[in-house]
DNA sequence: CGGGAGGATGGTAGCGATACCACGACGGGG
DNA sequence: CCCCGTCGTGGTATCGCTACCATCCTCCCG
C-alpha cells in the first residue's frame, strides 16, 4: 500500500508536465514530445491541437527529464579570447539568455589564437560534451579552429565576422552599409577632410568597413582624398595613427576609426594637441563597446547589438544540432541583423561650417 | 525479447554512473549517493571507501538526472545592472565556469537601482525558479533587493561589498588593506603631494578605500595635506575631480583615484594640460577593470580577481543551498580573496626625485 | 537484561522525457 | 484483390539519481 496522494495531479511542484498537456489535448505523451521537438511525423492537425495546448498550458519542457531520457548532454562550448575585450561581456549576457531559454548548457573556453591553443581549446570543448561552438570575433577568423571544430564534428557559428565563408552559419551586421552610413553622416555634417584608421588587416570586418567607406567618398568624387593609417583594433595602435593623421597639413576635420578603442585613442591624442572634441575634430569609432559611453564625451558610433546576436547565434546553434537529428545536413544559414548609428557627443559640424 | 546488449555494462555511451560505483565499492547506490551529496549518516570507513570508488573511476554525477531525481531546479539568479560596466564580463565568465563545475544553471536578470526595478527583477527571478543569488557590485548595497530577496528565502551572496552586514554571506577583497598598499606604494615612489579620488558615497567599498588611503598618509605624518575630491565612480565625475585637483597649486604628483573609470578621467584632463603620464604626474586607479589595460599607458592598479571571486560565490551558493537541506540554516560566510597591486605604465618618480 | 532510540544501510518507486518498437490505416503496384 | 511500404500514433522501458521507507544493528538507560 502506498500513499497514493502527490500523484493524482502532475508534478509535485505543480508544474506542467508532458502528460498534463496529452492529456488537455487528447493524444500520448509521444505525440506531444514530437510534436514539440519538431518531427515530421505528426499530423497537421494534431500538431495544431498540441501547440495550442501547450500554449494554453503554458507548458515548457524540463530540461533536466529531456537530458536525461536522451542522453545527449547539449552543451554548446563558447570559445572566446579577445583583445578588444569589451565586447565579450554583452556578448555573454546575450548567449546565456539565449541557452537558458533552450535549456543547453554554455560552455566557456579561453582560446589564444596560436594553432597550438587553439587545439588545446578546441579538445578541451570536445571532452566537455559540446557539440557546437560560438566563435565571437576575432577567433571566428581563424581557419585553425575552424578546422579543428569541424574535424571534431561540431556544429559551429561565427558571429561578426565580415565576411564569413558561405559553409559556415553566420550572425552579422553588415559592416559596409554600416560604414557607409557612418561617412554619408560625417560628410552631411559638412566634413570635408576626413580620415580614416582602418583595422586589424587580419579580421575581414576591417576591410568591409574600409571598403564602405572609401565607396562613399568615391561617390562624392569632389572631396580631397582621405588621409588613411593602419590601424589593429588596439588604443595603442590608434594612438600611433592619430599621431600621424592630426600631424598632417592641413589636419582632418573628422576622423573615422574602425573600432571603438581606436576611436578613444584618437580623441585622447586630440587632447593632448589641445584639440577640443567635438569642436575643433570630430571622432567616430565602430561598435558602440564599453569604452564609447563610458569616456567622455560619449562617442558617436555605430551600434551592434551584441547581445541580440549572440543569442541568434545560440539559437542558430540548437536549431542546427536539433534539427541536425531529424532533417538533412544543417543548410548554410547566414543572419544579418539590424545596426544602428548612435550619435552621442564627439561629432559635430566642423568649426568654420555654415549653421 | 529485448535487446540484452548495451546494458551488460554500465551507461550506453560508457560514462560512469553511481551503480558502477556502487558494485566496485561493495556497496548499494544509495550510499553512495549519500556520500556524494555529504550525507552525515554514513560510517567514517564506508565513506573511504565510496570515495576512492569515486576517484579510482573518476566517478561524476550525472546532472540532469540529479536534477530530475530531486526535483531540485538548482538555477542561480544573477542580478546585475553595472554603471562601471567593465566589471560584468570577467564576472560573468567567473560565474559560469562555477556555475558549469556545480551543474547548476545561471539566470542573468537586470536590475535597475530603483525599488520598483529591484522587486520587479527579483520577481522574476522568482518565478523563474532561481534559488539563490549573486550581487555584484553596486547591487549588493542596496538594501531593497537584499529584503526583497530574502522575503523570497533565497540565499544571497554579495560580492566585493567594502563593509558587508553580517548575516550575508559575501566574497570581497581587503578594500582597505589593498587602499593602504598603494598609498605605501605612491609614498615609495617618493611622492609627497598627493592627489585622492573618492567612489561613490552609496558603496561602502569607497569608505573602506579612502579609510586605508588617509590612514597612511597620517602615519606617514610629515607630509603635506592631501587634495581630496568626490568622485562617483564614472569616468565624467572623475574629469570633474581631476580638473580641480590639477588646478591647484602645487598641483599634486600623483592622483590615486579609486577606481580604473575616473583614474582614465584623469590622464585624459591630464593630457589635456599638456602633462604626460606618468612623467609629470602619476595616477593609479583600483579594480583593474578592461579600461585599465586598453588605454595607453596602461594603468597602476589594484588587481580584484574578479572571475575568481564570481566563482567562489557560486561555491558558496550552492554551497548553502545543498547544505540548508541536510545541516542547519547557513552559516554566515565571508571569504576574503587576496588582491594584487599591477604596476604598469602610469606610475613613476616625481620629476624632480633623486633616483 | 529488555526495550527503545537512533545510526547505518538497502530496496523500491518514481522524477519527466525520449528511444524504440508495435500497430492500425491508408494507397499503389503486381 | 492482396501484399507491402509508409505515415501517424500509442505503449513500454529505461536514463541516472534521489526520496522515502524498511530494516538491521548497536548502544544506552531504567
Amino acid at each position: 500500500m502506498n500513499k497514493p496522494a502527490r500523484k493524482t495531479r502532475s508534478g509535485a511542484r505543480g508544474s506542467i508536465t508532458i502528460k498534463d498537456v496529452a492529456r488537455y489535448a487528447g493524444v500520448s505523451p509521444m505525440t506531444v514530445s514530437r510534436v514539440v521537438n519538431g518531427s515530421q511525423y505528426v499530423s497537421d492537425a494534431t500538431r495544431q491541437t498540441v501547440l495550442q495546448a501547450v500554449r494554453r498550458l503554458g507548458y515548457s519542457p524540463n530540461i533536466a527529464a529531456r537530458n536525461l531520457a536522451s542522453a545527449r548532454g547539449e552543451r554548446m562550448g563558447l570559445l572566446y579570447g579577445n583583445p578588444s575585450a569589451s565586447y565579450l561581456s554583452e556578448f555573454l549576457v546575450g548567449a546565456l539568455d539565449a541557452a537558458t531559454r533552450h535549456g543547453v548548457q554554455l560552455v566557456l573556453e579561453k582560446c589564444e589564437l596560436t594553432p597550438a591553443a587553439s587545439r588545446r581549446a578546441v579538445r578541451r570543448l570536445v571532452s566537455g560534451g559540446a557539440v557546437g561552438a560560438v566563435l565571437p570575433p576575432p577567433l571566428c577568423e581563424s581557419t585553425v579552429i575552424c578546422a579543428e571544430l569541424q574535424a571534431a564534428r561540431m556544429q559551429i557559428v561565427a558571429v561578426a565576422a565580415g565576411r564569413p565563408p558561405a559553409e559556415l552559419m553566420c550572425v552579422r551586421i553588415d559592416d559596409f552599409a554600416a560604414a557607409r552610413e557612418m561617412t554619408r553622416y560625417l560628410l552631411a555634417l559638412g566634413h570635408e577632410r576626413l580620415g580614416f584608421i582602418k583595422g586589424h588587416p587580419n579580421q575581414t570586418a576591417s576591410e568591409e568597413r574600409w571598403r564602405g567607406f572609401s565607396s562613399v567618398i568615391q561617390e562624392a568624387g569632389h572631396l580631397p582624398a582621405p588621409r588613411v593609417e593602419q590601424g589593429f583594433f588596439t588604443f595603442r595602435s590608434g594612438l600611433d595613427a592619430a599621431r600621424k593623421l592630426l600631424a598632417a597639413e592641413p589636419a582632418p576635420t573628422a576622423i573615422f576609426a574602425s573600432n571603438d578603442d581606436m576611436a578613444a585613442a584618437v580623441m585622447a591624442e586630440a587632447h593632448r594637441r589641445a584639440l577640443e572634441v567635438p569642436h575643433d575634430l570630430t571622432v567616430v569609432g565602430f561598435d558602440d563597446s564599453l569604452i564609447a559611453s563610458t569616456i567622455w564625451p560619449g562617442l558617436t558610433t555605430i551600434h551592434q547589438p551584441i547581445a541580440q546576436m549572440a543569442g541568434e547565434a545560440v539559437d542558430l546553434l540548437v536549431t542546427a544540432v536539433r534539427g541536425g537529428k531529424g532533417h538533412g545536413p544543417a543548410e548554410s544559414a547566414h543572419r544579418l541583423v539590424a545596426y544602428e548609428l548612435v550619435a552621442r557627443e564627439s561629432a559635430a559640424r566642423p568649426k568654420g561650417a555654415a549653421v
